[in-house]
DNA sequence: TTCATCCGACAAGAAGTCTTGTTGGAAACA
DNA sequence: TGTTTCCAACAAGACTTCTTGTCGGATGAA
């Protein structure tokens, strides 16, 4: 107590503000490995600590709760995918290039891709099983409705993808209607869903 | 104790076994409204009790569990609305019908587009609108590189749709992936992302 | 009216998680 | 080596939810 520091000792050759976001780091990189493999609702603070290597305490410090520590995690997920994209469109990147990139970014780590797109989110693994048998089905449908048309694939394009695309699509622009239009503006998601099948349908039978 | 009973009482016009009918009914109805408004997480079982008035030990017979409820529930909406479609497909309609019917097997409850396909399976409100930030931005990104490409849009083309779509189709792609390839099978995914940029590309310029 | 039955309401135990407080030992200085 | 600082590990309380057991009012039958 005599010589009293103005600032926090050194350990490991990093002060407390490295330290701390050392701490960060580790519980962010055990996040992406529990979330992908067990899911986020089945991985609790403790077991992050421990995986980590950081105290309970030290977790409080560092994220207010546990959701507060996911959104981090997809933060940092999506900042890095958002500038890579970025950067390959001021290259001069075209389209294709564009895609593979996107590609590349979820295929390097699948853990990423299981996070941000995956299972990581669901509630439990059960829910979202019958929530993939549903577009499952939906996508056959559309296969068996487009076989019965006698729709003829053109070169390069794999009808199942294609099919399973367009419901994903179609999902997607219902999640989004339900959000940002009133449920009385039922014209809206009509003809963004009638629109959008146009286009694929379009795209799938090209000349 | 003298003339025992072979069945149980009848109460409002019910045996024992249509009145359990009716609780499950009721507890689905429940379960409907509850699930769409708040969520599945934000609703606990004496709640969803509450609102159909009916005990938890009903609950309990009813359903295993709170989970077991609501893949009661989506089962119970995937059923119906995969009977409709399939009548319209008998009927001979064209795929603009079936388009617009499977928009309308929606849009008539949006409770039920809600707990399909909405923040009703998400883990949290937040979460959910994390998840729905990196689509927009994605679809923000598309729209970017289309206008610098200087796409034209097919008439009756909205590119805004078109692009929304599409990232949901590619995110589907990718959860696909995630459960039915090897992570190792890294082409499948490029080559699945790359298709179906394909199609969907062809069908907004569309001469 | 009286009685037997049903079942929604209530209570209580169990289990798990969150959150904060304490501490023992390790790591860096002197 | 002795001392100080730091922090992961441990402990404990509060809280929530799940799950099962009991009870009393309501309902219909006799």
């Amino acid at each position: 107590m005599i010589g009293r520091m103005t600032e926090g000792r050194r350990i490991r050759g990093m002060d407390a503000e490295q330290r701390k976001a050392q701490r960060r780091r580790q519980l962010l990189e055990s996040a992406l490995e529990l979330f992908a493999t067990q899911g986020y609702a089945a991985t609790p603070i403790e077991q992050l600590c421990q995986h980590a290597f950081v105290g309970t305490k030290g977790f409080y410090e560092t994220f207010d709760s546990r959701e507060t520590c996911y959104l981090a995690l997809l933060a940092e997920i999506t900042e890095r995918t958002e500038a890579r994209m970025n950067a390959r469109l001021a290259e001069g990147a075209d389209e294709a290039d564009l895609v593979d990139a996107f590609a590349e970014a979820l295929v390097g780590d699948p853990r990423v891709a299981q996070v941000a797109f995956g299972h990581g989110m669901a509630v439990s693994p059960a829910l979202e099983h019958a929530r993939r048998e549903n577009r499952r089905w939906a996508a056959a449908f559309v296969l068996r409705v487009w076989e019965g048309a006698g729709v003829a694939a053109a070169p390069g394009v794999d009808l199942r993808v294609a099919a399973t695309g367009l419901i994903g699509g179609m999902f997607d622009l219902i999640a989004d209607w339900l959000v940002e239009s009133s449920p009385s503006d039922t014209g809206s998601l009509r003809e963004a869903l009638a629109g959008f099948y146009r286009v694929v349908r379009g795209g799938v039978a090209l000349p």
